[in-house]
DNA sequence: TTTGGCAGTCTATCCGCGAGAGTGCCAAAT
DNA sequence: ATTTGGCACTCTCGCGGATAGACTGCCAAA
């Protein structure tokens, strides 16, 4: 992006690997002498120094007093993940194991904590997975169904087969008969349109015939507007979060608690989630990257998972930076495609 | 002479009182030197141990180690709890507050998350209210409409207009005429009863005459089932368990990750909020006397909620042992009148 | 029955010390 | 020109000891 690819040969950058392979087990600061062990290459600590000595300039590593050896910082990571990451296959067994249990599940909702239970489980990080959205929802049906006085129970079905309903209050008591003719009207007109387009036609519609503009129309756009907005402000599920006390750069109580306070912000959250649904694949935001300053010391990494090329929502794990990105990376990878086929089947 | 078995006299109540309002400021163990400044009794130190000691030989006061002050025991809470709690008045204008607060919310998702956030926000605590069941849940009407193939959408509204709604699969496809009679049928023949009494009817309807029983009754047998079901397996909603990470007591990552775990035990949970449902009024577990050993050093505090005197729910605090029971108890206790009061407005 | 005094106990904290780990630099080896 | 071993230096961590502080329990006097 802006700064020109730094020289760093090919011996510097498997020590930076090496390096970001064994921090990441433990968290400790890495020294040359581990290193020498450790990398591979049979090279003395001493030259593992003068090399680390250029990774630091760099600002690959650093350090975090001076008898410590190294850790990686934000750049290190980010440098690691865009250039020298290979990731691990996944496990086939491991793979066939996940699907069984994804396609097992039946209602959607259902289907979307199983998916976020399962990536928080087999990472040992915080999954978190965000609904659907529906974003070509078809207006398919609605049905109103009288209620005690001049209270109607509308029904609006979508094309997805989801289903919306809530209780309005009309001006005067309504016969069956009246709102079947409601219904049908209001079906033959618009089913099968999209529901966008449904509310723009209501709202115009409205506007010419104020005369015989009624309750049921007004709740159908209601309605659609809900659809809409559940399109825009859906939710998400997460789990795991637990797992993340596991981690000793995180076992600061003020640290988790900030975290644990962004996670329960669902605004933000789905700001944040969103920037990812669009993307193209993995997407990995490393420490403050994210620009939540709440996700200081952790890294996300996610994927939007799709039906038919069409993304309609973003999974992904929350952790520590330090992270086994070559093993987290073909998971979250995997889930979004088996969430996406499985959500395919269901249409 | 002596008193002839150590009955706790009136001076050794107030001084326990005193030692938990004390505890309760600081979690410090209090020791005499303390007490006696802040009893308000005008009594030396030596004489505060030697009530010290009697309360200890009682059990309602340990000492960490011999050179600390005293703490509280459970059983100490409990007769603090049962008997020398003096609550204090809610404030006028919070409880009004609250009041405005909670007739605002319009859905009833949305009003018990509201509740629930008010709950944690007051007190300091996590604030856990569990959704309200529909235990007289009344079969109204049963609708299904046609989706593509021999795919069903089938709609059970509830008397209490709550709609359930689940795509069945039939063996064959069924034409809108069929569908229509079999909705009929079932109207026709349930409307109004028990959802309980629907569910054994059909059963043995279905016994009886296996050759008419087709996937339209089970389907609406399955689903008085899901009305049953959220009644005895109903969600929960918690909010602010992060407040808990305040408490020294639990800044214990450990114990953290335990109580975290125990809140993510939906079961567990709603097993434990069950037994509160039918209790008369507010019910008080302190520490291990829930029986869940996750909840330590923890106490709840719940009151049900209920509508023309049937308990639909039960709300409450989870927090450490060592809370304001006096500031806590009517909090909770007007939380649970407002939530019935605003869901007897909406029926 | 209450109180002051006193000895005894336990914790928390600070300090200093040494072990261990690791670096940086330099000069020698390759 | 690179790599290596050696060495001095730095910084953290953990341990033991000493000290201060906070209480208690008991006893004898008020």
């Amino acid at each position: 992006m802006k700064d020109p690819i730094p020289d760093i040969n090919e011996r510097a950058q498997m020590m930076l690997r090496a390096l970001i392979d064994r921090y990441v087990l433990d968290g400790q600061p890495v020294g040359s002498r581990t290193l020498a062990r450790e990398a591979g290459l049979e090279l003395s600590p001493a030259t593992i120094r003068n090399v680390m000595s250029d990774l630091e300039e760099l600002g690959f590593v650093a350090s975090p007093h001076t008898s410590a050896g190294r850790i990686p910082t934000v750049q290190g990571y980010r440098f690691f993940v865009d250039s020298l990451l290979t990731v691990q296959p996944l496990d086939e067994l491991a793979f066939e194991q996940m699907r069984l249990e994804i396609e097992s599940e039946q209602g959607q909702k259902d289907l979307i904590e199983s998916v976020t239970g399962m990536l928080s489980g087999i990472t040992h990080l915080a999954g978190v997975v965000t609904l659907p959205r529906h974003e070509h929802s078809l207006f398919k049906q609605v049905e109103f169904l009288p209620l005690s006085d001049n209270r109607v129970l509308a029904i609006l079905v979508t094309g997805d087969d989801e289903v919306q309903n809530r209780i309005i209050v009309t001006d005067k008591k309504c016969s069956p008969a009246e709102l079947q003719q409601a219904s049908n009207y209001l079906n033959s007109l618009f089913a099968g349109k999209d529901i966008a387009e449904v509310r723009t036609t209501l709202l115009s519609e409205m506007q010419e015939t104020r005369s015989t503009m009624n309750s049921m129309m007004i709740t159908a756009m209601q309605m659609a507007d809900q659809v809409l907005d559940n399109t825009e402000h859906g939710g998400f599920v997460m789990a795991g979060q637990t797992n993340l006390m596991e981690f000793e750069e995180l076992c600061n109580i003020d640290k988790l608690r900030k975290l644990f306070d962004a996670f329960s912000k669902k605004r933000d959250m789905l700001h944040l989630l969103d920037q990812c649904v669009n993307a193209e694949g993995i997407q990995i935001f490393i420490g403050e990257e994210s620009g939540y300053k709440m996700l200081d010391e952790c890294s996300m990494v996610t994927a939007p998972y799709s039906v038919e090329g069409e993304a309609l929502g973003v999974l992904g794990v929350i952790g520590p930076t330090r992270m086994a990105y070559d093993r987290i990376i073909p998971i979250v990878d995997a889930t979004a495609r088996l969430l996406g086929a499985a959500l395919n089947q269901k249409d």
